[in-house]
DNA sequence: GTTTTGTTTAGCTAAATTGCAAAATAAATG
DNA sequence: CATTTATTTTGCAATTTAGCTAAACAAAAC
Protein backbone atom coordinates (compact mmCIF):
# COMPACT_ATOMS: atom_id res chain seq x y z
CA UNK A 1 0.00 0.00 0.00
CA UNK A 2 0.94 3.59 -1.18
CA UNK A 3 2.05 5.37 2.90
CA UNK A 4 0.59 8.95 2.49
CA UNK A 5 3.63 11.11 1.71
CA UNK A 6 4.05 9.13 -1.53
CA UNK A 7 0.50 9.49 -2.02
CA UNK A 8 0.91 13.14 -1.75
CA UNK A 9 3.66 13.28 -4.05
CA UNK A 10 1.50 11.48 -6.35
CA UNK A 11 -1.08 14.36 -6.15
CA UNK A 12 1.59 16.96 -6.29
CA UNK A 13 3.06 15.50 -9.50
CA UNK A 14 -0.10 15.31 -11.46
CA UNK A 15 -1.28 19.01 -10.12
CA UNK A 16 0.46 20.79 -12.63
CA UNK A 17 -1.20 21.11 -15.90
CA UNK A 18 1.77 20.33 -17.55
CA UNK A 19 2.86 17.22 -15.90
CA UNK A 20 -1.03 16.27 -15.93
CA UNK A 21 -1.05 16.48 -19.72
CA UNK A 22 2.22 14.45 -20.25
CA UNK A 23 1.25 11.53 -17.65
CA UNK A 24 -2.37 11.68 -19.32
CA UNK A 25 -0.63 11.25 -22.98
CA UNK A 26 1.98 8.37 -21.77
CA UNK A 27 -1.38 6.55 -20.15
CA UNK A 28 -2.71 7.00 -22.93
CA UNK A 29 -0.50 6.07 -25.42
CA UNK A 30 0.17 10.12 -26.89
CA UNK A 31 3.56 9.67 -27.85
CA UNK A 32 5.90 7.57 -29.99
CA UNK A 33 9.89 7.52 -30.55
CA UNK A 34 11.49 4.45 -32.17
CA UNK A 35 13.94 3.17 -29.84
CA UNK A 36 12.98 -0.28 -29.67
CA UNK A 37 13.62 -1.98 -32.54
CA UNK A 38 12.62 -5.50 -31.54
CA UNK A 39 8.98 -3.80 -31.17
CA UNK A 40 6.77 -3.55 -34.42
CA UNK A 41 7.02 0.35 -35.45
CA UNK A 42 2.87 0.40 -35.51
CA UNK A 43 3.03 -0.67 -31.35
CA UNK A 44 2.97 2.97 -30.52
CA UNK A 45 2.92 2.03 -26.38
CA UNK A 46 5.59 -0.70 -27.21
CA UNK A 47 7.61 2.31 -28.56
CA UNK A 48 6.96 4.09 -25.74
CA UNK A 49 9.14 7.87 -25.84
CA UNK A 50 11.71 10.12 -25.00
CA UNK A 51 12.01 13.19 -23.28
CA UNK A 52 12.71 15.05 -27.32
CA UNK A 53 9.42 13.49 -28.58
CA UNK A 54 6.93 14.55 -25.29
CA UNK A 55 8.76 17.99 -25.56
CA UNK A 56 7.19 18.69 -29.07
CA UNK A 57 4.58 18.59 -28.10
CA UNK A 58 4.39 21.48 -25.39
CA UNK A 59 5.10 25.36 -26.43
CA UNK A 60 7.96 24.48 -23.02
CA UNK A 61 11.60 24.38 -23.63
CA UNK A 62 13.19 21.09 -23.27
CA UNK A 63 14.72 21.28 -19.84
CA UNK A 64 11.68 22.48 -18.68
CA UNK A 65 9.38 19.12 -19.82
CA UNK A 66 13.01 17.01 -18.58
CA UNK A 67 12.34 18.72 -14.96
CA UNK A 68 8.73 17.41 -15.33
CA UNK A 69 9.41 13.68 -15.87
CA UNK A 70 11.71 13.74 -13.33
CA UNK A 71 8.69 15.39 -11.27
CA UNK A 72 6.69 12.40 -12.40
CA UNK A 73 9.55 9.63 -12.15
CA UNK A 74 9.91 11.00 -8.64
CA UNK A 75 6.82 10.09 -7.73
CA UNK A 76 6.95 6.70 -9.32
CA UNK A 77 3.98 7.28 -11.71
CA UNK A 78 6.20 7.01 -15.34
CA UNK A 79 9.30 4.67 -15.28
CA UNK A 80 12.40 6.37 -17.04
CA UNK A 81 15.01 3.68 -18.40
CA UNK A 82 18.29 4.52 -20.33
CA UNK A 83 18.58 3.01 -23.37
CA UNK A 84 22.00 3.79 -25.44
CA UNK A 85 21.58 7.52 -25.45
CA UNK A 86 18.00 8.07 -24.91
CA UNK A 87 15.27 7.70 -22.06
CA UNK A 88 12.97 4.85 -22.50
CA UNK A 89 9.97 6.11 -20.66
CA UNK A 90 6.83 3.91 -19.68
CA UNK A 91 3.80 4.61 -17.32
CA UNK A 92 3.59 2.56 -14.17
CA UNK A 93 0.33 1.10 -14.34
CA UNK A 94 0.68 -0.40 -10.54
CA UNK A 95 0.81 3.09 -8.90
CA UNK A 96 -2.38 4.09 -10.65
CA UNK A 97 -3.79 1.21 -9.64
CA UNK A 98 -3.27 1.30 -6.27
CA UNK A 99 -4.03 5.25 -6.38
CA UNK A 100 -7.88 4.13 -7.62
CA UNK A 101 -8.10 1.23 -5.02
CA UNK A 102 -7.01 4.02 -2.36
CA UNK A 103 -10.10 6.06 -3.71
CA UNK A 104 -12.87 3.24 -4.18
CA UNK A 105 -12.05 2.33 -0.15
CA UNK A 106 -12.39 5.54 0.64
CA UNK A 107 -15.77 5.93 -0.97
CA UNK A 108 -17.08 3.07 0.04
CA UNK A 109 -15.81 3.33 4.00
CA UNK A 110 -17.50 6.60 4.01
CA UNK A 111 -19.97 7.15 6.52
CA UNK A 112 -18.73 3.56 8.37
CA UNK A 113 -15.74 4.39 10.19
CA UNK A 114 -15.48 6.85 12.86
CA UNK A 115 -11.77 7.65 14.48
CA UNK A 116 -10.07 10.13 15.63
CA UNK A 117 -6.97 11.33 14.53
CA UNK A 118 -3.80 13.69 15.51
CA UNK A 119 -1.67 15.21 12.99
CA UNK A 120 1.01 17.01 15.30
CA UNK B 1 -17.49 14.12 -16.22
CA UNK B 2 -15.06 16.06 -14.46
CA UNK B 3 -12.89 18.01 -16.66
CA UNK B 4 -8.81 18.35 -17.09
CA UNK B 5 -8.24 21.92 -15.22
CA UNK B 6 -10.82 20.18 -12.22
CA UNK B 7 -8.88 17.34 -12.03
CA UNK B 8 -5.43 19.10 -12.33
CA UNK B 9 -6.88 21.35 -9.53
CA UNK B 10 -8.41 18.85 -7.06
CA UNK B 11 -4.58 16.95 -7.23
CA UNK B 12 -3.46 20.69 -6.40
CA UNK B 13 -5.54 20.70 -3.60
CA UNK B 14 -4.15 17.23 -2.19
CA UNK B 15 -0.89 17.44 -3.14
CA UNK B 16 -0.37 19.07 0.38
CA UNK B 17 0.50 16.92 3.39
CA UNK B 18 -1.63 19.29 5.81
CA UNK B 19 -4.33 19.52 3.33
CA UNK B 20 -4.27 16.02 2.62
CA UNK B 21 -4.73 14.91 6.50
CA UNK B 22 -7.97 17.31 6.47
CA UNK B 23 -9.22 15.43 3.49
CA UNK B 24 -8.89 12.46 4.86
CA UNK B 25 -10.37 13.19 8.43
CA UNK B 26 -13.04 14.98 6.98
CA UNK B 27 -13.69 12.05 4.97
CA UNK B 28 -13.17 9.15 7.37
CA UNK B 29 -14.99 10.78 10.11
CA UNK B 30 -12.11 12.17 12.15
CA UNK B 31 -13.39 15.17 13.65
CA UNK B 32 -16.82 16.31 15.97
CA UNK B 33 -18.24 19.39 16.55
CA UNK B 34 -21.42 19.76 17.70
CA UNK B 35 -23.54 21.63 15.06
CA UNK B 36 -26.52 20.41 14.08
CA UNK B 37 -28.67 19.95 17.01
CA UNK B 38 -30.92 18.03 15.54
CA UNK B 39 -28.78 14.90 15.02
CA UNK B 40 -27.83 12.03 17.50
CA UNK B 41 -24.48 13.45 19.22
CA UNK B 42 -22.53 10.48 18.80
CA UNK B 43 -22.80 10.72 14.64
CA UNK B 44 -19.56 11.77 14.24
CA UNK B 45 -20.08 12.74 10.74
CA UNK B 46 -23.60 13.74 10.95
CA UNK B 47 -22.08 16.63 13.37
CA UNK B 48 -19.52 17.43 10.84
CA UNK B 49 -17.02 19.72 11.90
CA UNK B 50 -15.97 23.38 12.11
CA UNK B 51 -12.77 25.27 11.47
CA UNK B 52 -11.94 25.54 14.48
CA UNK B 53 -12.49 22.11 15.59
CA UNK B 54 -10.21 20.93 12.67
CA UNK B 55 -7.65 23.77 13.51
CA UNK B 56 -7.10 22.09 16.87
CA UNK B 57 -5.84 19.06 15.34
CA UNK B 58 -3.04 20.68 13.75
CA UNK B 59 0.24 23.21 15.46
CA UNK B 60 -1.05 25.58 12.33
CA UNK B 61 -2.55 28.67 13.15
CA UNK B 62 -6.32 29.11 12.47
CA UNK B 63 -6.00 31.46 9.11
CA UNK B 64 -3.80 29.07 7.92
CA UNK B 65 -6.07 25.95 8.77
CA UNK B 66 -9.22 28.31 6.98
CA UNK B 67 -7.29 28.92 3.66
CA UNK B 68 -6.46 25.30 3.48
CA UNK B 69 -10.06 24.36 4.08
CA UNK B 70 -11.03 27.00 1.20
CA UNK B 71 -8.69 25.34 -1.13
CA UNK B 72 -10.33 22.05 -0.68
CA UNK B 73 -13.80 23.61 -1.13
CA UNK B 74 -12.99 25.65 -4.34
CA UNK B 75 -11.48 21.84 -6.02
CA UNK B 76 -14.90 20.85 -4.77
CA UNK B 77 -13.64 17.96 -2.48
CA UNK B 78 -15.69 19.14 0.70
CA UNK B 79 -18.61 21.25 1.11
CA UNK B 80 -18.90 24.23 3.36
CA UNK B 81 -22.04 25.13 4.68
CA UNK B 82 -22.96 28.47 7.35
CA UNK B 83 -25.21 27.83 10.03
CA UNK B 84 -25.35 30.39 12.47
CA UNK B 85 -22.42 31.48 13.05
CA UNK B 86 -20.32 28.50 12.52
CA UNK B 87 -19.45 26.03 9.15
CA UNK B 88 -20.63 22.73 8.53
CA UNK B 89 -18.06 21.03 6.58
CA UNK B 90 -18.98 17.82 5.06
CA UNK B 91 -16.97 15.66 2.40
CA UNK B 92 -17.97 15.53 -1.15
CA UNK B 93 -17.78 11.70 -2.10
CA UNK B 94 -19.36 12.36 -5.47
CA UNK B 95 -16.31 13.90 -6.71
CA UNK B 96 -13.78 11.54 -5.00
CA UNK B 97 -16.13 8.58 -7.05
CA UNK B 98 -15.48 10.48 -10.17
CA UNK B 99 -11.95 10.68 -9.85
CA UNK B 100 -11.44 6.95 -8.74
CA UNK B 101 -13.78 5.80 -11.57
CA UNK B 102 -11.29 8.48 -13.94
CA UNK B 103 -8.25 6.24 -12.59
CA UNK B 104 -9.95 3.19 -13.14
CA UNK B 105 -10.66 4.03 -16.49
CA UNK B 106 -7.17 4.64 -17.14
CA UNK B 107 -5.97 1.33 -16.10
CA UNK B 108 -8.42 -0.56 -17.59
CA UNK B 109 -7.80 1.22 -21.02
CA UNK B 110 -4.21 1.05 -20.50
CA UNK B 111 -2.38 -0.18 -23.80
CA UNK B 112 -5.94 -0.36 -25.62
CA UNK B 113 -5.74 3.49 -26.96
CA UNK B 114 -3.55 5.00 -29.04
CA UNK B 115 -4.48 8.66 -29.72
CA UNK B 116 -2.09 11.47 -30.50
CA UNK B 117 -2.38 14.43 -28.73
CA UNK B 118 -1.43 18.09 -29.03
CA UNK B 119 -0.62 20.23 -25.71
CA UNK B 120 -0.63 23.88 -26.97
C1' DG C 1 38.49 12.33 -32.54
C1' DT C 2 35.19 15.79 -33.76
C1' DT C 3 30.31 16.39 -34.36
C1' DT C 4 25.64 15.36 -33.61
C1' DT C 5 21.86 13.85 -30.77
C1' DG C 6 19.51 13.31 -26.37
C1' DT C 7 19.29 14.66 -21.85
C1' DT C 8 20.36 16.94 -17.37
C1' DT C 9 22.32 20.52 -14.45
C1' DA C 10 23.18 25.22 -13.13
C1' DG C 11 22.03 29.80 -12.54
C1' DC C 12 18.72 33.08 -13.02
C1' DT C 13 13.89 35.51 -12.55
C1' DA C 14 8.97 35.96 -11.75
C1' DA C 15 5.17 34.16 -9.66
C1' DA C 16 2.85 31.23 -6.47
C1' DT C 17 2.55 28.96 -2.06
C1' DT C 18 2.58 28.54 2.83
C1' DG C 19 3.19 30.10 7.02
C1' DC C 20 2.28 33.99 10.61
C1' DA C 21 0.00 37.91 13.39
C1' DA C 22 -3.20 41.49 13.35
C1' DA C 23 -7.36 43.37 11.74
C1' DA C 24 -11.95 42.84 9.99
C1' DT C 25 -16.46 40.67 9.72
C1' DA C 26 -20.66 38.10 11.27
C1' DA C 27 -23.56 36.12 14.27
C1' DA C 28 -24.79 34.68 19.04
C1' DT C 29 -24.75 35.71 23.82
C1' DG C 30 -24.85 38.32 28.00
C1' DC D 1 -25.07 47.43 22.82
C1' DA D 2 -20.76 45.40 24.37
C1' DT D 3 -18.61 40.92 24.39
C1' DT D 4 -17.61 36.48 22.89
C1' DT D 5 -17.17 33.03 19.36
C1' DA D 6 -16.26 31.53 14.64
C1' DT D 7 -14.26 32.62 10.58
C1' DT D 8 -11.99 35.31 6.79
C1' DT D 9 -9.07 38.92 4.96
C1' DT D 10 -4.91 41.55 4.82
C1' DG D 11 -0.20 42.34 4.78
C1' DC D 12 4.08 40.41 5.43
C1' DA D 13 8.28 37.10 4.98
C1' DA D 14 10.35 32.75 3.60
C1' DT D 15 10.21 29.10 0.53
C1' DT D 16 9.06 26.65 -3.52
C1' DT D 17 7.78 26.31 -8.24
C1' DA D 18 8.01 26.90 -13.07
C1' DG D 19 9.79 28.94 -16.69
C1' DC D 20 14.10 30.41 -19.43
C1' DT D 21 19.06 30.18 -21.51
C1' DA D 22 23.56 28.50 -21.39
C1' DA D 23 26.60 25.01 -20.12
C1' DA D 24 27.69 20.28 -19.17
C1' DC D 25 27.51 15.43 -19.95
C1' DA D 26 26.92 10.84 -22.45
C1' DA D 27 26.55 8.07 -26.12
C1' DA D 28 26.30 7.47 -31.20
C1' DA D 29 27.58 8.61 -35.62
C1' DC D 30 30.51 10.44 -38.89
Amino acid sequence: MLDMDKKVKIFKALGNKTRFLIFKNIFTGGYACSIDETKPKDDIIAQATCVTTIAEHFDFALPTISRHLKELKDADIIKMTKKSNKIYIEPNPKIIKELSECFTTLVNNYKASSFQFDNR
